[in-house]
DNA sequence: TCCACAATTTGCGCCAGCGCAAAGACGTTG
DNA sequence: CAACGTCTTTGCGCTGGCGCAAATTGTGGA
């Protein structure tokens, strides 16, 4: 056997696989290739040739683009079970936007003929990579209204919220971001300069609403976020309020 | 015949179609609907499930977003020949924009189990859906790019001349925007208010760059705006730099 | 253990862009 | 042609957020 089982279950649960049958998804992993990076080191770079599609296993991947004065952005981070560089599934184009490991990191990789034979082979994973793309313009479009209407204290809440859902793990204190997060991380997540999201946070630990240590947060009031990050008044007696109001949606 | 011929021609050169022999496209052309709109209705409206697509024939459409708090966002104006709606081919979702008719329009229109009726038949149809969907993602992260990094007199430019390449008709003065287009608007495109817009064409008209009536803009010097968009330095020795320039992908 | 480097904080000055109000320009309609 | 509504301009005040420099605090490695 070529992986690990919890290799093949990470796998196995990935949004591009969901519903596959077994028949299906078979051949798919019988014809991947495992691509092991160290820290810092890439998948592939903006403006490659996009021939390689990946599925995240294990370890963390940032996006990110480069403006032509050297600025950089980041587009959002990846986690085990996230496909990416599906692009690579169409003919002639290239990356949007560079793939960099975040720690030690293990992908599933499939180049273009591979991943075009498998989808003949089998439409749903055709359909699934349809609706993964479906749903990234959804959120370029929503981060578009965003930058288009928020300032950047409600920005860097959202930012900081996403990172929680997303890479957040429970802790007795309160939702610890799993990623090495510095105060410029956060500044190219939303458009903003690292002090003034230094300002941000300072405030906000002052509050109470978050706790943070070099390249690290947790937050400690969700809920304190949201409001924020909605612009709703925040009130002493917030804390108060039922928690499973879905004002987030 | 259900169609005029040089409807049959716009819809023959959409990009959607490029490059479908005649026994896959008459069968498409066969199964669509004409829906005629006018001035201010919408196609479809955000959040509302999708379960048509189009092809815009005649006229020009608006793509907008409504924040919470009810700000407008435009995402974007559509032209004779591109698709829109087309995240209806898959089933359970909803439309991500609303859809406005600018002035009269002509769009044909296609069901979800016809459209997948088709691209079963056409896998070349079903690979076009999928080319056009990465480039609209690709568009977006520019956008955020541009939003994250840009100030609001490049944004403007931008905003501008993509209007231009789309929408632009040469008259003896320079290029005219064929579009009723406000102060508004362009806030709107550019994520910032119709007074700041107004104050930057103000800048440029002055400097002989632009000329404007109420919702009209006519572009006199397309190399000083890309200038501006670039964010290069604007000599009076511009002017005689090389129009060829590939300064502008 | 100590050093060198990276991340963060903080003070200070500044200005791009916002918000609002009011006036002006332009078109449209009865 | 008069009156109304919409779009646009402009003045004024204000402030959110940027930019930079310098101090401070970690942290990982030699």
């Amino acid at each position: 056997m070529k992986f690990s089982p919890s290799e093949l279950d990470t796998a196995r649960d990935a949004v591009i696989f969901r519903d596959l049958i077994d028949a299906e998804f078979d051949p798919v992993i019988t014809a991947a290739t495992l691509r092991e990076l160290g820290d810092g080191a890439y998948y592939f770079m903006e403006e490659d040739p996009a021939n390689t599609a990946y599925v995240l296993i294990e370890g963390k991947v940032k996006l990110t683009q480069i403006t032509p004065d050297g600025q950089q952005v980041i587009l959002g981070y990846l986690v085990p079970g996230r496909v990416f560089g599906i692009i690579a599934i169409l003919k002639k184009v290239t990356y949007p936007v560079s793939a960099e490991a975040v720690g030690k990191c293990r992908a599933l990789a499939w180049d273009r003929p591979t991943m075009n034979g498998l989808m003949e082979q089998s439409p749903r994973l055709a359909l699934n990579a349809l609706r993964i793309m479906a749903g990234q313009i959804r959120e370029f479009q929503n981060r578009v209204r965003e930058l288009s209407t928020q300032r950047v204290e409600q920005r860097v809440a959202r930012a900081v919220l996403r990172l929680a859902r997303q890479s957040g793990r429970k802790t007795e204190q309160g939702v610890l971001i799993d990623l090495p997060l510095s105060r410029q991380d956060l500044a190219e997540m939303t458009g903003t300069t690292l002090f003034t999201v230094s300002r941000v946070f300072k405030e906000w630990e002052k509050r109470g609403l978050v706790a943070s240590k070099r390249q690290q947060v947790t937050i400690l009031i969700p809920h304190g976020l949201v409001m924020i990050a909605e612009d709703l008044p925040l009130n002493v007696d917030d804390a108060n309020l039922p928690t499973d109001s879905n004002l987030w949606v």
